[in-house]
Parts: C-alpha cells; sequence; structure tokens
DNA sequence: GTTGAGCGTT
C-alpha cells in the first residue's frame, strides 16, 4: 500500500510513499528522504482532538502509533533541521515569464501550481521560514465571484502563484478561496487586512490549518511597555509589521501606556524583546501571559493577557535584552544561556557601588535584576557606572 | 435561494 505525504508548505503536492509490509508495515525514512530532502518524521492530525500527531521513528523506519497505516490521511513532513531544498532551490534569473493562473477551475490552477512548484528553478525563494509564503486564506469572497476577480484584486500587491475559490460538488463557490504569494512582502502587505472584491470586504487570514494549537497564544504576543498616548494600534501595526504578519493589536481603553501585539509567528517575538523607537517615542518590548494561566492554550483576547511574570521567560528577555551591549563581558563570563544563578553572580560585582544603601537598586538582587523593567534595570546599571 | 460564518487539500 502506499500513503499520502505532503509538505506543510506545499499540501498541493502530494507524494505515494510506499509501505513496506502493508497498512501495519513500515515507511523507508530513506525512501521518504528521496521526495522529501532532510525529512526526519512525519506527522498528521489527530482527527479526534486536531492535534498534531507525530509517528513512531525506530532505525530509519517509521512506524504508525496507531499500529496502522491510513491511506486517506495526508501525513506531513517534519524536518529536524531547515529543508536543504529551500535555500537551493530557486535562483534568480530572468524575469520569471507572467504566469496567467486560470481564472475557472481549481483543477487547472491546482495543475499550474503544480507545475511552479515542481519547475521553480528561475524562482527564488525564501529560505527563512520564518518569511516563507502560505497559501491564505481569503473570507467572504461574493459568491459570484471568479477567481480572476480575486486574482486581480491581490496581484496589486505582488505575483500570486496559486488562487482557488473552495466549492462545492456543483461548482457552486463556498464563499472563501485560497491565494499564495510568490513573495512575503506581498503576503504580510495584504494579511490581516480589508480588501474589497466585487462590492463585498474580503478578509486575509493565516487559514487554521497553518496555526499551531498547541502553541500557547502568549507565545505569539509581545506586551508593549511605555507606550505614550498619542501612538495609535494603526501605528504599532504599521511599525511592527516589518517584522512578521501581525494577527492583533489591542491598546486598553482607556489607555494605559501600554499594549499588546500579537503576531502569526511566534519566532518573531523573542526578536523583538527591547527597546524600539516608534513615532519617536521609545517603548519596551518583553513576553506576555495569561493572566489565568489555564488559558494558556488557545485563541484569547488580549485583554485576557498581561506583562510576563518574573520568571525564567523574563530572564531569558533580560539576556536578549541588549545586555550583550551593555554587559559586555556578560556573555563572555557565562555564554548565552544563563540560569538565574548565573545572573545573580554576574550581577553581584555592580553590587559593590551601592554597598550602604539597602534600596540600591541591585540591593535586592532577585527582585530588580528580573523584575520585569528590564530597561530600567539596564538604566539603573549605566547609572551605577557613572558612579564607579 | 435571492445565502454570509467559517477553514482546504485525490
Amino acid at each position: 500500500m502506499f500513503i499520502r505525504v505532503a509538505d506543510e508548505a506545499k499540501f498541493n503536492e502530494i507524494v505515494e510513499i510506499p509501505v513496506d509490509g502493508g497498512a501495519e508495515g513500515s515507511v523507508s525514512l530513506s525512501t521518504l528522504a528521496a521526495q522529501f530532502q532532510g525529512v526526519s518524521a512525519l506527522k498528521y492530525r489527530n482527527s479526534e482532538t486536531s492535534v498534531w500527531r507525530g509517528v513512531r521513528v525506530v532505525d530509519g523506519k517509521l512506524y504508525h502509533p496507531d499500529g496502522t497505516w491510513d491511506p486517506n490521511t495526508v501525513y506531513v513532513t517534519v524536518y529536524s533541521k531547515p529543508v536543504s531544498s529551500d535555500i537551493k532551490r530557486k535562483v534568480v534569473g530572468e524575469q520569471q515569464d507572467e504566469t496567467i493562473i486560470p481564472s475557472i477551475g481549481h483543477n487547472t490552477t491546482q495543475q499550474l501550481d503544480y507545475e511552479q512548484e515542481t519547475n521553480n528553478i528561475h524562482n527564488e525563494v525564501e529560505s527563512d521560514p520564518n518569511r516563507r509564503c502560505v497559501d491564505l486564506i481569503v473570507l467572504g469572497i461574493s459568491y459570484r465571484s471568479l477567481e480572476a476577480d480575486v486574482k486581480k484584486c491581490f496581484e496589486a500587491f505582488g505575483e500570486l502563484i496559486f488562487c482557488e475559490i473552495k466549492r462545492d460538488a456543483n461548482g457552486q463557490s463556498r464563499g472563501f478561496g485560497f491565494i499564495r504569494f510568490k513573495n512575503y512582502e506581498s503576503q504580510l502587505a495584504v494579511i490581516n487586512k480589508r480588501h474589497f472584491i466585487d462590492g463585498r470586504h474580503v478578509d486575509v487570514k493565516i487559514p487554521d490549518s497553518k496555526t499551531n494549537l498547541q502553541e500557547p497564544e502568549c507565545a505569539r504576543k509581545i506586551f508593549v511597555a511605555r507606550l505614550p498616548d498619542n501612538i495609535t494600534p494603526d501605528d504599532l501595526r504599521q511599525y511592527f509589521s516589518k517584522y512578521g504578519a501581525i494577527k492583533d493589536v489591542y491598546i486598553p481603553k482607556p489607555a494605559r501606556s501600554f499594549a499588546f501585539v500579537t503576531f502569526h509567528d511566534s519566532n518573531v517575538v523573542r526578536t523583538l524583546f527591547g527597546t524600539h523607537i516608534i513615532n519617536g517615542s521609545s517603548v519596551t518590548v518583553g513576553p506576555a501571559e495569561p493572566k489565568n494561566k489555564t488559558s494558556a492554550i488557545g485563541d484569547y483576547p488580549s485583554s485576557t493577557f498581561k506583562r510576563a511574570k518574573p520568571d525564567h521567560t523574563s530572564l531569558r528577555t533580560l539576556t536578549s535584552y541588549g545586555i550583550s551591549s551593555t554587559h559586555p563581558s556578560y556573555h563572555q563570563q557565562y555564554g548565552q544561556s544563563p540560569n538565574t544563578d548565573m545572573m545573580h553572580a554576574y550581577f553581584q560585582q555592580y553590587r559593590a557601588s551601592t554597598a550602604g544603601s539597602s534600596k540600591g537598586p541591585f540591593s535586592n538582587a532577585q527582585q530588580s535584576y528580573w523584575s520585569g523593567a528590564h530597561d530600567e534595570a539596564a538604566a539603573m546599571w549605566q547609572q551605577q557606572q557613572h558612579y564607579r
């Protein structure tokens, strides 16, 4: 028998992979790797919980955890490293000839997408997985709209390599569809914005199928502190969208000098911790966490989040925070992954200058170092240096 | 249906 396997980023391109020994047998990792370079395992959606489930990997063979392979399931490749083919395939070449996506008929559309993917020798591709284009869902399409209408709307933002309206068995539009851009900039430009097609507003989002339901919402959310009143949600959206697709911006009403910004990709978040200048104002970005820990998993409004508590998450924040520049010797001494004790030991040296002052900024190391006011800690340190 | 919240892949 064969199972159906696809790369998550190229779901249209399904490859049948043989199973040795029937439905209860095993899949050879090397056979799989012949089709998917760099693959290390497979996963699939548990239909009951809609959570990803991994297959067992033993001695170069993949075994189904439920004992039997399902020929109808689409198994998805898992890579231990960035896909090497992503890096070496696609070279900048002559301008790719204008590929016209057929306006009607998703069969032809998919075929074209497939060809585009497999012949992707001239196309440039993003090697950074965080900047990879994915199919985007377009909600609210008029039942009368055709692929051509959708395509025309979004081509204004860049070249599309995929455009499809979902239809029922009778060919009747289901009112939504999927698009995929060639360039990530185009994806950033359209995502979570309102567009108009045939007199209806449509919304473009990352589809649920691309969202990791196991990942806490706070992993995609930042806490923006010291936010001036005159900075609007649009300002934040504009500023932070250059780092990644934004899912949501939340500023409490009335303004309380902070905001939450939620991204689609959690990988963006950890790159942002620190100070940012927005509209001439210095703001501080740190991690967020849910007010109620039990609601960590799932999709919750930012109003149910707060600035992360002093814990090891904040500690990581502090280190990735510019401490390496503020405290150049820190990394020399301790490297990249300090624990609490190491942090304590390091900052101990600065206690000397506040000796005698029990209220000095570092007199209570534990509280001062990762009290959440990371930038203030850095400022204190600079003060300290001034007195030395 | 003259419809209008959602979430796809042979």
